[in-house]
RNA sequence: CGGGGCGUAGCGCAGCCUGGUUAGCGCGCCUGCCUUGGGAGCAGGAGGUCGUAGGUUCGAAUCCUACCGCCCCGACCA
């Protein structure tokens, strides 16, 4: 592509709307632009890279056996009641009816018309496994879209659903596509982990996630730097600690003490004399309306999605301090599991305890020697706390790690709710009805590209990997009013072109300091210079936009080098 | 939805508090000269319903009201 007939707007100064570093180098380098919240326009240079990413992610999915396809992004809304996510999805739907006041929506995912497609075309055993997949434009009306295309309302996704007979069929699916992923991120150059994760809204038994490691990640996760293991903070398992040994006859009994003004659990411990850890902490949530008390001890945390999990609620939230007194009669600051009357969760570290102090549900009063198990007794025990680097890996026992990570893909084992409850079926060898065993599987194609640049660029612009990198080599003509220069940097360029290469010539009567600024920005892997260098000893310049390496070699030998670097570059 | 902020040339902003010529500046754009290895210089030029509607006033970018749009924080979320 001759950059004079491009449409590549770069500018110098950063927009004023973009806060993280991807949106910002993507409206720079001309990739995007806004046309109203949450919804973007890709430019040449912008849609160049998602196609990349959506080849890639063509061919491994290709390569394990899916096949694909492309559903509607309109949908009629009784597939969505008979699913009963009508009801259940929410505003993040974008609704509407058509002239015969009918219901539609956009379709924000596809499970509903791929369902659908299944149970009318799919009718024996013999047919299955199937697995189709599509690459489209989701709609998901956002409550806060941000971040450029890191959460958009409109994205590209591509989106997977397997059906099988049953279990252990499905799960070869799972474990096809799980390999797929690792295959699709790793050709994509990103440094990413999968992490067991919380299925969310969609449902099912497990999830792994697929996070791109990058500091502007929305997701916090824990990786161990011994081994493998690598889980979203939502969901990390906590090894349960060792019991408390002490023989509960001999221990001290409960009693009272003023702790007046006293409600954060270090002024406590400080007046006291102890510790955080000597403390339990008590947090009111409101799970399904019904308020509960989670017990952690008093430096920990109380992970809201383990809470839920554990209490088999469908939501999980802080009850607000000022709301306390109102729907319990208890006051903030002094609360504590003795003679409460609230469904009580502990964290099973606070099992483990063998005395520890507590609010005692009056003002100004806490509760010291109270024994866990004597004077209370939870109606749950489990790990509902946040996992933190002090603790040891559950797989190995090496150091964590919390890092903070971008989704780019999740994989979810579905199980039958959908073919249930839209009544998908086939008949097996025996010739009985049985439901799909489901799984779907997402990748967020747009974000890859933002997470990409999140985690590869510097203060001069993007550093694209080369598998995705719009370009692979650019070429810049610094000697536009020279013949033998011209003549040198258009023959490269046809002759990389020739050969299949992705090559921009910048062509452009613009000074020398433009062009190079242009190239840093927009991240293209390798950067041709002809100019006087050339001019001089028909030598050109080569330099490499990650290492910042430079290389001066002969003219003749450019092409070799090139596709070399190209070559060995694209796993 | 709650809290905060912003809307003035393609982009980034000043002017508004304290109303009063022709609404400015930087970048970009056009013309010419000059320059050509890290976003040059000089000269000339084009480009504005000051978000929209209403109000106050002799007079509104400026004050008041409503609406619209966008951004940030929170809640929420594959």
């Amino acid at each position: 592509m001759r950059y004079s007939q491009l449409l590549l707007p770069t500018t110098k100064e950063t927009p004023a709307e973009a806060e993280v570093v991807s949106h910002q180098l993507l409206l720079r380098g001309g990739f995007i632009r806004k046309l109203t919240s949450g919804v973007y326009t890709y430019l040449p240079l912008g849609f160049m890279a998602i196609q990349k990413v959506t080849e890639i992610v063509r061919e491994e999915m290709n390569r394990a056996g899916a096949q694909e396809i492309l559903m509607p992004m309109v949908q009629p809304g009784d597939l969505w009641q008979e699913s009963g996510r009508w009801k259940k999805y929410g505003p993040e739907l974008l609704r509407f009816q058509d002239r015969h006041s009918r219901d539609y929506c956009l379709g924000p995912t596809h499970e509903e018309v791929i369902t659908d497609i299944a149970r009318k075309e799919l009718h024996s055993y013999r047919q299955l496994p199937v697995n189709l997949y599509q690459i489209q434009t989701k709609f998901r009306d956002e409550i806060r879209p941000r971040f450029g295309l890191m959460r958009g309302r409109e994205f590209i996704m591509k989106d997977a659903y397997s059906f099988d007979a049953d279990d252990a069929a499905s799960e070869l699916s799972y474990e096809r596509m799980r390999e797929a992923y690792y295959k699709i991120f790793e050709r994509c150059g990103l440094d990413f982990r999968a992490v067991e994760a919380d299925s969310g809204s969609i449902g099912g038994s497990f999830s792994h996630e697929f996070m791109v490691l990058a500091k502007t990640g929305e997701d916090t996760l824990v990786t161990c730097t011994a081994c493998s293991y690598a889980a979203n903070v939502e969901k990390a398992a906590i090894a349960p600690p060792e019991a408390c040994c002490a023989d509960i006859d001999t221990l001290p009994a409960m009693e009272t003490v003023d702790t007046p003004g006293m409600k954060k659990v270090e002024r406590v411990a400080d007046f006291l004399g102890v510790s955080s850890c000597d403390v339990v902490k008590t947090m009111l949530y409101i799970a399904d309306d019904q308020v509960v008390a989670a017990l952690v001890r008093g430096d920990r945390e109380v992970q809201s999605v383990k809470l839920k999990n554990i209490l088999g609620v469908a939501d999980v939230e802080p009850l607000p301090e000022e709301d306390v007194w109102k729907r319990v009669q208890l006051p903030v600051g002094y609360l504590g599991p003795v003679k409460m009357d609230l469904t009580i969760v502990a964290d099973q570290e606070v099992m483990a305890m063998a005395t520890c102090i507590t609010g005692a549900n009056v003002k100004g009063t806490h509760v010291k020697n109270v024994v866990p198990g004597r004077d209370f007794t939870p109606a749950h025990v489990g790990d509902i706390r946040q996992i933190t680097e002090e603790d040891s890996c559950p797989v190995c026992r090496g150091t964590l790690q919390l890092t903070e990570g971008i989704e780019v893909g999740h994989i979810f084992k579905l199980g039958t709710g959908y073919s249930e409850a839209m009544e998908a079926t086939y008949q097996d060898s025996e010739g009985n009805e049985k439901h799909f065993v489901m799984g779907c599987y997402g990748i967020g194609v747009s974000r890859v590209v933002a997470a990409a640049i999140e985690q590869n660029h510097d203060e001069n612009g993007i550093i694209f990997p080369m598998p995705i990198a719009p370009f692979q080599v650019v070429i810049l003509n610094l000697g536009l009013k020279d013949d033998a220069i011209c003549e040198a940097a258009e023959k490269l360029y046809l002759e990389l072109q020739a050969k299949g290469y992705d090559v921009l010539y910048d062509d452009r009567d613009e000074r020398p300091g433009s062009k190079f600024k242009d190239a840093d920005l927009i991240g293209i892997p390798l950067r041709v210079t002809i100019g006087k260098t050339y001019a001089k000893s028909g030598d050109v310049e080569i330099r490499h936009r990650q290492t910042g390496e430079t290389v001066t070699m002969a003219y003749a030998e450019t092409v070799a080098y090139l596709e070399k670097n190209i070559d060995q570059a694209l796993v």
